[in-house]
DNA sequence: GTCGTTATGTTCGATAGCGCACAGATGGCG
DNA sequence: CGCCATCTGTGCGCTATCGAACATAACGAC
């Protein structure tokens, strides 16, 4: 019942400078940077690169969100972390292992900019300002890791879905996220019916409102709220590391 | 009933070399660092550092073995990884951040050598081999946190305690463990009484016998067998990152 | 408008792990 | 040798989550 409206932006073209990275560099690595920038749309369900996969680029998204996933054998999964504006796909490429064990999959659909490995670590390789600013998103990135193994452990679907709904706010441009409840299942690694159930109580709850594959939050502040410790506690140290990204 | 044997190797002293990172590097620069470094001790439950804490020294353990760890607020506690000689703490000092969120606490009493941070930064920022291998140790780091966040998700306490006895055998030089159920069950974050049911299984099984405070693991590829496959996963993709490490 | 597909809702029994309470065992120390 | 702190074992009721099966609802294509 919600009314959901599509807000196709009307030549809403991207700039390299609305990925928070990107727009922290200096002005001379941005112009050295920018013409090798090549910016590609990213659909949902969109597999960047798969479990062992060398990483041919990095990518920079720019309103679109990329999980990182672990696949386990038996096909079950479960989110690593995930990654919109304010960071990177492909730190295996800064940490020089080339690949990792984690699927990349967009999970928001937008666009991104992608730049060919090579010459994202010929910048990196100057070991100026590239160096520092991406190896400070890494830390940003494993505190997110640390921090949902820690919820993993501790806590239920209800606040694990609650931060789950926050990080992704936190990435896109508008309260409305273009997401089923089978696909959260899959990101927090739980039952399609335990998301339902939550998902169920947040809208008794007044905190949002959701229909066929699209969710809305109209409370941000009680979703905050009714969140575990472990989103507050990403906010504030990716915040702190990367201040400008705010 | 099992005979432990206190192995008070006489005159058994370390040497940096035993540290599989310190190892690695070449000549020039261990010739740098080595009388930079600082044999300490680390008695069972020291905490190297706190949450939110600056990094005053990387730790490179010998046959230590430390955990970082994460404290809720409410006291409750998970493991995010595990460092051994194979590794190094402080990896947040070469990320830039100064500090982390996680906690650093021995978990197994033995030497280490350690580094103040500026000197440690000082070889690091000569941009050359050092740099590169921490990096690659950081993400083999990486891959350890994101398999317990899925281990946390997915794996009953059994296959847990599996992994983490295997973790714990690869950094020590023997197959004894001193450590009661209770510190294991803080680490993996679950109660004592799960821990207790564990071991007892693993006990009947053969592969264990413990006795208050010790454990020894007497058949190790049965303790393998066991093991979820987080553990195989984490080993094969350490060994892939730091060959020389094995 | 109808139909078919896909998304969401609901129920039910099974179970792993929790919190609590307390019993037993072990080993260090006086 | 015996005491006592500490570590380990066990039982009980409770809850969250699972797995499976099935019901209903919403949208899209025709």
């Amino acid at each position: 019942m919600p009314p959901f409206i599509e807000l196709d932006m009307p030549e809403m073209h991207a700039t390299p400078q609305q990925n928070h990275l990107l727009a922290a560099l200096p002005a001379d690595i941005q112009n050295r940077l920018l013409p090798k920038l090549e910016l590609v749309q990213l659909p949902l369900g969109k597999v960047l690169y798969e479990s062992g996969d060398t990483l041919r680029h990095v990518y920079f998204p720019i309103d679109s969100i990329v999980s990182l996933l672990y696949v386990m054998e038996n096909g079950a999964s479960a989110e690593i972390s995930v990654v919109g504006n304010e960071g990177l796909i492909g730190v295996a490429v800064l940490m020089g292992g080339e690949s990792t064990t984690s699927r990349a999959i967009v999970q928001s659909a937008g666009d991104a900019y992608r730049l060919p490995s090579r010459q994202f670590m010929e910048e990196v390789n100057r070991y100026g300002e590239m160096l520092h600013l991406m190896l400070r998103y890494t830390q940003a990135l494993i505190t997110q890791m640390a921090q949902t193994a820690v919820c993993n452990r501790h806590h239920s679907i209800d606040q694990q879905l609650c931060r789950w709904l926050l990080l992704s706010l936190d990435r896109l441009p508008t309260n409305d996220l273009v997401m089923t409840q089978e696909l959260i299942a899959n990101m927090l690694g739980v039952r399609r019916e335990g998301v339902t159930e939550a998902a169920g109580k947040l809208h008794k709850a007044g905190v949002i409102e959701y229909s066929r594959g699209r969710i809305r939050v109209i409370d941000r502040p009680r979703l905050e709220q009714m969140s575990c410790e472990c989103y507050a506690v990403v906010k504030k140290e990716t915040d702190r590391l990367l201040p400008f990204a705010v």
